[in-house]
DNA sequence: CTCATTGCAAACCGTTTGCAGCGAA
DNA sequence: TTCGCTGCAAACGGTTTGCAATGAG
């Protein structure tokens, strides 16, 4: 996930490659843990990188609808930033309130395999998120 | 879900049973889809009792605090309230921002099952949420 | 050159706080 | 009677807005 990536990947979408959006992108990339809107400008500005509060929340938000970052519900409902754009689950502890995402395709083929043989009564599934709800073992904070 | 069976709900959690208690609980199930803060205090001021704001969200934290209500975090971080105690996966349309409550022990024991062949590293599991996203077909709204 | 992007400062709005008064047990 | 609950009004804090200035394509 390296800068030429992103870049292209902006333009992609039909965005325009500017050095603010280019150091948000680094910025959730580099902060693993799903950073808030403040971790993310923080990070910004310690790098010595001026922006303004309302660009930040202006790119965020095309970021978002133009779906080159996601945005994380939470049990808090505080609003994170996630940059991982395969679908993918989350471990989430509540105690800590630490999130890391979560690959595993053979519990998707499993759930996948479900849905199609027993169908949900008018409804008609995109996608299936599991919220794994616990606690982490030996975390380095 | 009676007003009877709310007050020894309370009851037995320790809270004191208070009419403003009892109509938020009832708010909240009678609201079916998951309301907001506001939908809770809007229905409640239109049946003409009168409530404070302060008391609205301090009854709010209280209840989820003890347990009584839950939480509902949301593609779009507005925090929702659920009445529904019992461990339960949400139906999720963002198109229509709709919330439906599902349950299915038959998927739980599959995820059980197959979590406790193949443990997660350094991480113990509580519960697990499927957020199933897709579209509701022939909603009456 | 043009239109998307950015910056600034003020406004917004859902939620919280502090404290005095009230009422359930 | 007591301590938990409620109401009021002001404060808070994360996010949004409007508009002028800037800069990527």
């Amino acid at each position: 996930m390296n800068i030429e990536f992103l870049k292209v990947k902006l333009r992609n979408k039909g965005l325009k490659v500017t050095p603010k959006r280019i150091s948000i992108l680094e910025a959730i990339i580099k902060l693993q843990n799903h950073p808030t809107a403040e971790e993310v400008v923080n990070y910004i500005r310690n790098r010595n990188i001026k922006i303004a509060t309302a660009t930040l929340y202006k790119a965020l938000d095309i970021l978002v609808a133009k779906k080159v970052i996601n945005k994380v519900e939470t049990e808090k409902n505080i609003v994170r930033y996630d940059a991982l754009l395969e679908p993918h689950h989350h471990l989430i502890s509540p105690e800590s309130d630490l999130i890391k995402d979560y690959q595993n395709e053979e519990i998707n083929k499993i759930l996948t395999k479900y849905f199609k043989k027993n169908k949900i009564q008018d409804f008609d599934i995109d996608e299936i998120k599991l919220q794994i709800i616990g606690k982490f073992k030996n975390v380095k904070k």
